[in-house]
DNA sequence: CAAATAGTGTCTTTTAGACACTATTCG
DNA sequence: CGAATAGTGTCTAAAAGACACTATTTG
């Protein structure tokens, strides 16, 4: 196994340990086409979602829990973003949290409205202990993420139009994009289904599901 | 302060906490050009890098204090890739692995054969515990850097030529670069010191540092 | 038909790369 | 001079974007 001694020797059981905590910037695209943040009330104001790592847990694990508790959302898929490791950021003690970014439907976000609520990454009032941070970094991975392929997080259900899709990486990039330009980088990574929209007033659009 | 109460409402020191520890690939590019990675004996085999996590100590410092040890190096910028933190990945107990990442010029590393090696990351030997999966990550993150900016991670000392830079890059890369496309790329990005090298078959070649 | 939306052909601009040419040094 | 390396002009191919055109539906 690999030899954690350091120089004077000392090894695991010596040390005294931090207590690990994750943070998770919820990210999701309303109907209106804004990309937002999920944010918790906490005493005095408001902060990001987040809870201790219980033993043996995974982290992946704990923000999903901690979501549960605050959205009533399950199964999504969290990504690490960054540690925040100053041992003074918490006043109770040494405590190492987690950032991590997760990508939400939001029709599968079930907010009380009493203890969260949802607001536009443009829009986000300060918050403490570097949150506003962890969301600026989310939203600049999540955009990463979107600039290349389609709707890589899962956020339209399918099938979808490609003026769906467009909307959605939209309010993600928070810019407008050219039409004929995100058609021909989109179209060659998605699956026709042959189907068309029915019932609607113009030319009727084919309807498309992710292929990669 | 963040609410980190769960479900259950227990607080901080209610749970066992996990050692952290932090383990390093430290990159660099040796004499011949070749993409290497520092590894360590260890009992029977070879891992990366690690320590644990001292009271009080940022991640960082961890890495740094590491690598003093393990290659006598000091003054460096370890950067953080992952935390790994499946509660099975050590047998002396639960271990959370910061995966840092940190690029050294091949001048300031002392290496004492006996207890470490520089090894081609081409040329990596099975490595336990996912530190092959660590370097993967290490060089796509330290490749991405290198793609689009002159050296930044200086590992090549100022000032150098254009030629100079290519190699290092070149290196980096693991793929031989176009020349002019090179050029034309980076030349932009660095600040000419207006002196020329001299006493070397060929046109001299101007010096550059960088200048972002 | 008008309005609305889907889908595409084509032109321009930009960029990466290929290639070849000129420039300046040493021996 | 020839060998070697530095530096650059120019052509081509590929990609992004602008623009305008055609296509198909509702009312």
């Amino acid at each position: 196994m690999t030899e954690y001694r350091d120089s004077h020797n000392h090894t695991l059981a010596d040390y005294p340990h931090p207590s690990v905590a994750v943070d998770t910037a919820v990210l999701t695209v309303r109907a209106g086409g804004a990309l937002s943040v999920l944010i918790v009330r906490t005493g005095d104001g408001w902060c990001l979602p987040g809870t201790f790592l219980h033993e043996g847990e995974r982290l992946a694990d704990a923000v999903l829990r901690s979501l549960q508790v605050k959205a009533g959302v399950t199964g999504l898929s969290p990504r690490q973003l960054h540690v925040f490791d100053d041992p003074h950021r918490d006043d109770r003690g040494w405590v190492l949290s987690v950032a991590h970014l997760d990508a939400v439907p939001a029709s599968r976000l079930a907010i009380d409205e009493q203890i969260a609520r949802l607001v536009p990454v443009t829009d986000v009032p300060p918050l403490p202990y570097g949150h506003g941070e962890i969301i600026d970094l989310a939203v600049a991975t999540l955009r990463a993420d979107y600039a290349g392929r389609p709707d890589p997080a899962g956020l339209l259900p399918e099938p979808f139009t490609l003026r769906d899709l467009q909307l959605l990486h939209e309010g993600v990039a928070g810019t407008a994009l050219p039409r004929d330009t995100f058609r021909r980088a989109m179209e060659p990574l998605l699956r026709a289904t042959g189907e068309t929209v029915q019932g609607v007033v113009g030319k009727p659009a084919r309807l498309f599901v992710r292929s990669i």
